[in-house]
DNA sequence: TGTACATCAGTGAACGCGCGTTCACTGATGTAC
DNA sequence: TGTACATCAGTGAACGCGCGTTCACTGATGTAC
């Protein structure tokens, strides 16, 4: 054969890792075939020979996001102070201009729940952090937070990146990070 | 004259009105022009007649959208327990599933962030909220708090539209608000 | 060793569709003479 | 009073474009005889 034997499987895979970035950042929408594949060094024609439909890619993207949060936590979640740590990555200015993509739910809120075929991906990606939080949040007793913790950091997320003022930006940022950092530890004084 | 004097600003304005309703509950992107002005008994050629281009109906949509919002905020924190009020209409069910569009931030956050010819109506808005949650907080003096509240709300509702489950969406709007409500309160403790 | 054939990842032209936008036109009205 | 004209909100066909999708094809390879 011309290729590889695993040729087409890492063809499969580099078309699922650069559209998880994209609709991470652009949306999916937002998001061409034709400029995706062309990126890849590939013509949109192959594109029918790795999946059913757009809707397919939209599905397998979003569990690749997902394994790509799992790494992430299980990396930040194994350390001290992991959910401090994780909350400053969060709402760093790296994750607001997120140029890799960075975390689906924000930019993605919308138009997971307008899917015409939905799936569990997105509930697994919000189960899954949520069960990281518990762990650290438990040790005081305030296991209670783990949902309003992720409401906040999503929240401020998507609202540092709607706002036109870089210093409006940087204050939701800023003051949005620092209350959630110091509400983990409120039981500890 | 065929029409009422006032009837072109007239008709201006129901456009305004329904695209107004139509971005915050779809997306700019998903609303087209044709569905829009059909929606409203028009053809859409007359479209151009009212406005300069898409953009342009976006940036005044917008400004109607803060009107909106300002009429709801001086509707509701003219009263007692304001923003508990005002976070239990934010994180309700019926905000959740939007028929009226609701809340621009949630659902438009991408996209505004996007937006070529960007404007100052979202800040606007973010600004509008905070000052509204500021009166009530300081109070307390717990004003350092409206801006994760901000936060909070937003990405609460972002995420019960975002999960597939009708229990975990119930979940993350209850905790979120349960938490929120009791956390402008805790000075008075 | 050499020719004929099967495989198959990827190619690129073409499809119908809805988008934002343009523009010549309609038709009911008020105005001029 | 009656005819000719100007106004102007709205009409609807048409434009080029990018979208998702289809499909006949290419061309380098391994296999059969």
């Amino acid at each position: 054969m011309r290729y590889a034997l695993d040729h087409k499987a890492q063809t499969h895979q580099r078309i699922v890792k650069e559209a998880s970035m994209r609709f991470r950042r652009d949306g999916i929408g937002a998001t061409g075939l034709q400029p995706l594949m062309k990126a890849l060094g590939l013509t949109h024609g192959g594109f029918y020979a790795h999946f059913k439909s757009k809707d397919d890619l939209v599905e397998q993207a979003l569990s690749h996001a997902l394994d790509n949060v799992k790494g992430i936590t299980s990396d930040v979640f194994a350390r001290q102070d992991s959910l401090s740590e994780f909350i400053d990555l969060y709402l760093s200015i790296a994750s607001r201009d997120a140029e890799d993509g960075g975390c689906p739910l924000p930019t993605m809120c919308l138009e997971l729940g307008q899917r015409d075929q939905p799936s569990m991906t997105t509930d697994k990606i919000i189960l899954h952090l949520l069960e990281q939080f518990d762990k650290p949040l438990a040790e005081n007793g305030l296991e209670s937070k783990s949902l309003p913790v992720l409401s906040a950091l999503v929240g401020g997320l998507a609202l540092a990146r709607s706002a036109f003022d870089e210093e409006l930006s940087q204050r939701i940022l800023d003051t949005t990070r620092e209350y959630l950092k110091k509400e983990i530890k409120k039981s500890t004084n």
